[in-house]
DNA sequence: GCAGATCTGTTATACTATAACAGCTTTGCT
DNA sequence: AGCAAAGCTGTTATAGTATAACAGATCTGC
């Protein structure tokens, strides 16, 4: 429930246990966590923020696993498939998931000022959304929620 | 609060309660409704459905009133920014706002089955995300919420 | 009527994403 | 091991979405 991700913290536990959580996540499900799946949702990790999917293509490229767009995009769709990763549908971006493994319906808090991005977990069917949707009568299967707006930090610039 | 949309209904008075909707605003807020942009909204309004931005400068080429994207971009730029219109996210396309007028906080739900999209109009600052980015000192500007799922007439065709 | 602001038309280009096909690798089975 | 099916990768080509930049037209307030 708390949204992470506008705060300082130490990263690289960020990187393995977001990898480790996959590549088992995989294991479990018989999923193959190839070498540029793996690779693009260390980018991701590495970043910790929203990328393009050319941005990631570009760092692909100079390492030598890809240089062509749905190469790319393959790999993000494995991701965003199975919950690694989430595409901000506002930004036409990607980022990793925080919280991989568990099964989850994911809002982003997107900072206009500092162009970072937090992921808060939700439950899922208890929201407004839900309710007027099941007032007429429609099954969700899928939820896009974004909001835009300021992050307490550039929100105390603007301010001062 | 209910979501209309899905639902058969007179289409003409729409078109006019919309259009005339708008201009009142307009006029009110000192706003220029030119031309290119009350045909777009007509367009949206007599459509009823999102539409890709270069499927209404189709429409407008064929009438002589533009011929290039941002003759289409500008008017849809206007519209959005107004609330007269709303850009869908998820699929990149745009929609007649369905209650041209109120300050909102527009909701959709998309049907996969149909292609209907309805809007929702959820009150401001109620509901989860609005507690979860409270909870991280987050100030929301716009919000993008967007369901996509099978509406009533589609899921029943599924299931039979 | 004039100055400033706003809107339109146009060219060019940037950015985002997918179709299609050939070849490779893994997986599961015998 | 040998084989077939499924899945992944590499590549070319192309489709779809959106904006920068500048010149000219129109509207607005004075
Ligand atoms: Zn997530
Ligand atoms: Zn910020
Ligand atoms: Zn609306
Ligand atoms: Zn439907």
């Amino acid at each position: 429930m708390s949204a992470i991700g506008f705060h300082p913290h130490n990263h690289d536990s960020c990187i393995k246990t977001g990898v480790s959580a996959a590549a088992k996540t995989c294991t479990a499900q018989g999923l193959q966590l190839t070498e540029v799946r793996r690779r693009v949702l260390e980018i991701l990790l590495e970043r910790h923020r929203a990328l393009g999917a050319y941005d990631i293509l570009e760092v692909l490229r100079s390492e030598g696993l890809g240089s062509q767009p749905p190469v790319a995009y393959r790999a993000l769709d494995f991701l965003t498939k199975h919950g690694f990763a989430h595409k901000i549908e506002r930004l036409n971006k990607f980022i990793a998931c925080s919280d991989i493994g568990g099964d989850h319906t994911p809002a982003f808090l997107i900072c206009t000022g500092c162009n970072q991005v937090a992921e808060a977990h939700l439950e899922a069917g208890t929201g407004r959304l839900s309710k007027a949707a099941a007032a007429a009568g429609f099954t969700i299967e899928r939820a896009v929620l974004e909001a835009e707006g300021l992050c307490e930090t550039c929100r105390g610039q603007t301010a001062a």
